[in-house]
DNA sequence: CTGTTAGCGCTTTCAC
DNA sequence: GTGAAAGCGCTAACAG
């Protein structure tokens, strides 16, 4: 029924090894033996079977990708910057949601781990003890992936959250702007939501502005959070002059909401994000928006990945991306 | 280093049989015997290596998925259908991006035949003869995902294009729109280009309406290009008073487009899509659209292909799902 | 209910 | 430059 290499060997008149030796382009093979090998594997129709090769030699050529939600345009982002570079490498990918969920997470690494994968992506929310306890017994290397763990003990590719919202905010103040309102991810998640509130405070702090509880609001990431988030500024009895949304989505919520109320962005009030996904230049005004790299951040982290899989040395195990601010039109001056 | 099951074995007292036993849920072990295997399995450590397993019982329980592109909105979300359904069954998805290309797409069918995929999703541009070569040697379920082959051999899962863009036009013309352009994707392109264009050709015709090749640009999906269409309609000496837009992203440039001229939507000019990605309702005004439901296809497609897989009986291996007309607010009538 | 025994299809020393 | 043989870690009859 299937055609095995001892088949191929069978009917080239050679050995098994010679037959692996060719399909795995061993030098060590004379040429003419060579072409009788292809031309049985090419008349039997011989496919290698690599659940076998994986078995024998240790090495599975597939990472596991482990991501919040594949239908989110950022991630979708990420997934295919890794992708192309894990094709590049001749890695194949298997790819599993887990929505931030830490009993999802754990149990998906579980079963990527016993598939054998030779390296792991981690795109996720918070990184637990329980994770590092996972990550402990897995004998590949893994990445965090527009991830980082406080410990800092992993390898990962990420730009810095913090600063990005800082400079986000600034970019308003330097506007002139003083009643800064913030549309938020949750706490809980350290990157999008902890990191980009503390940089949106400390922007506030160092320009001498007084941090105004009622000015921020918890959103989902989804549009109609930045929607609701909005509503709830409006009805401020001071209103503020300038939104700061921790995601693009949310902020282009507030900017419909904006202009369903009768405002007008920038006029009235401004609004900046962080993201800069394809989105942003789809909407009117042009959303302004500190620039997150998505794709690199997939590149380059299974880039990282790859060479960690090589046992290769590698510099700098924690990388940080640059950032910048992409000017369009939903900022003004005041 | 690495704990096999045959230390299980040893450890519980037991032989390597029993184990895999509990490890699988037999139920023909004593329950005593079972709490001594699992006591065994967590004091070693014990992970069961699924390589090791699919080699020897001929199962990888992994589908592999060809995808044109992870980053497109439209496909994330079907990736999304797939892997829910496949999680749900136990199943794990290698994705591979192929962009479309015949060339990309039948190498890495093979790849993911090669890594014994108990199944595949096949998501990409026209089912060619030599993709149907690719199949036949496959000794596995396949199934087509938002695409279909004209032969209508291999079991699918798709809406019916042509009847979407139909019922899109026929929407136009119902609100009294005579003079309709179409902003199309290639016409190579079997379902999103060709079927869609067909549907808009029918419509008018069964409406006794003219075609007018100068109404109809071709775009590449993508938003800039429906900018572009639109800019060239509106250099029209008559220009027309509806576009239907083959899909959601072009037929929000289009609007921005019309809007930066200084026109209105729907007051000036209609606008109508197919596709209904949750960017439809992202834009002011809220896109109308016919619903192609793409979650629901890659479902419905992972769950056909795993009665494949169980060698279950299908009534229907070629199913259309419904889509529908969602109407929002950017068409008017005349 | 449990154990023995063959493989699954390939890679990888080690000889020659 | 090529072959023989021993596994890789597990499942799946088959016995008992």
């Amino acid at each position: 029924m299937t055609v095995t290499i001892y088949d191929v060997a069978r009917e080239a008149g050679v050995s098994m090894a010679t037959v692996s030796r060719v399909v795995n382009n061993n030098p060590n093979v004379k040429p003419q033996t060579r072409k009788k090998v292809f031309e049985a594997i090419e008349r039997l129709g011989y496919r290698p079977n690599a659940v076998a090769r994986g078995l024998a030699s240790k090495k599975t050529t597939t990472v596991g990708v482990v991501i919040p939600d594949i239908s989110n345009a950022i991630f979708a982002e990420v997934a295919r910057g890794i992708e192309d570079i894990a094709n590049m490498y001749h890695y194949n990918i298997i790819l599993c949601n887990a929505d931030k969920k830490k009993d999802k997470e754990i149990r998906v690494i579980n079963t990527l781990l016993e598939k054998q994968v030779d390296g792991l992506l981690f795109m996720g929310g918070a990184v637990t003890e329980e994770h590092l306890q996972a990550f402990k017994t897995a004998n590949v290397p893994i990445v965090l992936c527009a991830t980082t763990d406080e410990q800092g003990v992993i390898p990962s590719v990420d730009i810095d959250h913090e600063s990005a919202a800082f400079d986000a905010v600034q970019a308003l103040i330097k506007a002139g702007h003083t009643r800064i309102a913030m549309i938020c991810g949750t706490l809980q998640d350290p990157a999008n939501g902890y990191a980009r509130f503390q940089g949106y405070k400390r922007a506030l702090e160092v320009a001498g502005l007084p941090y105004d509880e009622s000015l921020v609001r918890i959103g989902n990431y989804r549009y109609e959070s930045g929607v609701d988030a909005m509503k709830y500024f409006l009805e401020l009895g001071e209103r503020p002059t300038a939104v700061f949304s921790a995601t693009d989505e949310m902020a282009i919520g507030a900017i419909h909401c904006i202009q369903d109320a009768g405002l007008k962005v920038p006029e009235n009030i401004s609004v900046i994000s962080v993201d800069n996904s394809r989105m942003a230049s789809m909407v009117r005004p042009q959303l302004t928006a500190v620039a997150q790299p998505m794709y690199d951040i997939g590149a380059v982290s299974m880039r990282l990945l790859t060479k960690l899989m090589k046992k290769e040395a590698v510099e700098n195990a924690r990388v940080i991306l640059p950032h910048e601010i992409v000017n369009r039109q939903s900022v003004g001056s005041l």
